[in-house]
RNA sequence: UGGGCCGUCGACAAGCGGUAAGUCACAUGGUUUUGGUCCAUGCAUUCAGGGGUUCGAAUCCUCUCGGCCCAACCA
């Protein structure tokens, strides 16, 4: 892709423009991306990742990576692994710049103890439950907490035993002292503590206190010098509280911008339904190839690249917006057309004699890798006697628009010959067998012998030299694009698409599929785009279905029902 | 309902007062030893709706309608 398609304009850009023509933050940029290691990524948190990450690259700037870890009854070191090994993956790099909210506990607890000696803070000794109640609604406003005007030498006091673990979970929390009439909730002195006896899992039990959301992230930010900070839409009423601690601190104040999380048709995305799926059994583990997780989607056989198009294809605004699930396919295909090699495999396999054929004979026919990339060369097919092709290709009584073998039709055998249908063999139960088919020795190389036309090219392999794969074909999860507003009664469990996984076995493909590493990734010329399972093993390869190809003919047959 | 935000083609999304980009999807035709790729063409007289300002409005003002977010000791 050209640079120039990289920065494509959003409103993001724009407020960064400014900032830098008015000379803000010394010209600098820094951005950063802030996971809390509770949950596996997925393609949404790719948005997230690549739009801080491309701003940062785009302005030369820098781009942090930071664990967001203040609440560790939901956090693990587990998910910290695996989130750092999928943002390396996607291809975002926070250089040496990785860091930790935790890391920043003790400063934070400074700042804490500066805000209630300015009276800006107190300990509140309500219950959970009073909290709540006096915090009022949307329609109106709260009350004061009895505890609210607390001298500053008992809340520093409090405060100190809190931190000192004096105190049970939930007995105390420190407050932001702001308005508790405020139309806005979050202002309505906001919880900046609360007590956890919970071993976190970095810093053990060193701390028993652990800041809240609001009061953490501008710290965070403040303290790496993070220039903007951009998330996401529902955070916006959070924004006025981000520059209150901020303003109350006097300390390096960014920018806290806003836009909308991806949403994707014809999948779940939510952590709840993705966890659901996950303990359910209903898939494989969180790298399932069904899954949006960036894990699964590299199971998949998705490749970084393609990934970053299509966010960079989806742009960054302010609007709620699903994206269709076709450009996601566009773009991986967009992606593969260009590097994958080609390789002839039948899924469905159906016998084809070619009666004409010497019955020892075997050709070793040259075959293009790629047509998209002449530097990829050729390769040595072996052609014999005994071929098989897709079932789908051939029909007894094919309807009009139907090009493929047919009982009297000739077709070209890829980079083989003209092949000509001749008889067909049944079982007792009217089950097709196999073809007998003729072969024209002239049109070797599937070349026209005398200008002779045919309408169909298959895919074939000779049985003698096929080995034997499992193929996976994975296709959309959900059967409906939405799932977020169904009728009562129904959840999206009941919309989970039963052919999201079809698994295929004595699958044939080409010789050398056998020592596939994991991961590598072709065409199955006319079939779509497979890449070899992380279980794949010589003895017993596997692939799995990235993608089928277009495919106009099913598009066709289509539209035939539907008329 | 108080507050905040949003509404441009089926789906994303540019546009920033000078007369509706682009991508996906869809359709048609061409090329083709993948019904793939590629190429060409078509696809918003109109920007949620009304009123206003202006020579001129998707862009400014105003009202109306619709959608989303906020009342976890979650992030």
């Amino acid at each position: 892709m050209e640079d120039k398609d990289r920065t494509k304009s959003n409103f993001i850009r724009d407020i960064i423009d400014q900032d830098l023509q008015n000379g803000k933050n010394d010209g600098k940029v820094h951005t950063r991306f802030p996971p809390e290691p509770n949950g596996h990524l997925h393609i949404g948190h790719a948005k997230a990742i690549l739009v801080n990450y491309s701003i940062a690259q785009d302005y030369n700037g820098k781009f942090n990576l930071r664990f967001d870890d203040t609440n560790p009854i939901k956090e693990d070191e587990e998910f910290v692994n695996a989130i750092i090994n999928d943002i390396k993956w996607l291809g975002a790099d926070w250089e040496d710049r990785l860091f930790y909210a935790s890391d920043y506990f003790e400063q934070m607890y400074e700042y804490a103890v500066q805000l209630i000696k300015a009276g800006k803070a107190f300990v509140d000794s309500q219950s959970a439950e009073e909290i709540r109640a006096n915090r009022g609604s949307v329609t109106s406003p709260g009350v004061n907490s009895p505890f609210r005007d607390r001298s500053i030498e008992e809340n520093l006091d409090l405060f100190e035993k809190m931190r000192d673990g004096d105190f049970e979970d939930g007995s105390h929390v420190l407050r932001g002292k702001i308005d508790m009439a405020s139309p806005n909730m979050l202002m309505r002195d906001p919880l900046m503590y609360r007590i956890r006896h919970t071993a976190h899992h970095r810093t053990g039990n060193r701390w028993c206190i652990y800041p809240m959301y609001d009061w953490a992230h501008g710290l965070e930010d403040s303290i790496e010098g993070i220039t903007h900070s951009l998330c996401s839409l529902e955070f916006q009423a959070h924004r006025p509280l981000y520059d209150w601690y901020l303003d109350q601190l006097n300390v390096h104040h960014p920018q806290q911008i806003e836009f909308a999380r991806l949403n994707l048709n014809y999948t779940v995305m939510s952590k709840r339904k993705l966890l659901e799926l996950v303990e359910e059994n209903l898939v494989n583990g969180w790298d399932d190839p069904r899954l949006p997780t960036l894990s699964g989607l590299r199971r998949r056989g998705f490749t970084p690249e393609a990934i970053q198009n299509f966010i960079h294809k989806v742009g960054v605004a302010k609007a709620h917006s699903v994206v269709d699930y076709a450009l996601l396919e566009h773009s991986i295909r967009e992606v593969l057309n260009k590097q994958a090699p080609r390789v002839m495999s039948v899924l469905n396999p159906l016998k084809v004699v070619i009666t004409n054929y010497p019955e020892d004979q075997v050709e070793e026919i040259d075959a293009v890798n790629n047509p998209e990339d002449p530097e990829a060369g050729t390769r040595k097919v072996p052609f014999s006697k005994e071929l098989y092709i897709e079932r789908e290709d051939f029909m007894e009584d094919p309807p009009k628009k139907f090009f493929r073998l047919a009982p009297g039709r000739e077709v070209r055998f890829r980079y083989a010959y003209f092949i000509t249908c001749n008889e067909v063999i049944k079982d007792g139960n009217g089950e097709i067998l196999e073809l007998q088919c003729t072969y024209d020795p002239a049109s070797k190389g599937g070349k026209s012998p005398d200008g002779r036309k045919v309408k169909a090219t298959l895919h074939w392999i000779s049985t003698a030299h096929a080995i034997d794969a499992e193929v996976r074909l994975y296709d959309r999860l959900i059967t409906i694009p939405d799932t977020n507003n169904l009728e009562e009664g129904k959840t999206f469990m009941d919309f989970i698409n039963p052919d999201a996984l079809k698994v295929l076995h004595n699958c044939k493909l080409e010789a050398h599929l056998a020592k596939a590493e994991a991961g590598f990734r072709c065409q199955f010329e006319r079939l779509g785009y497979f890449c070899a399972d992380l279980d794949s093993t010589e003895s017993k390869p596997i692939f799995n279905r990235t993608v089928t190809l277009r495919d106009t003919w099913a598009r066709l047959q289509k539209n035939i029902g539907k008329n």
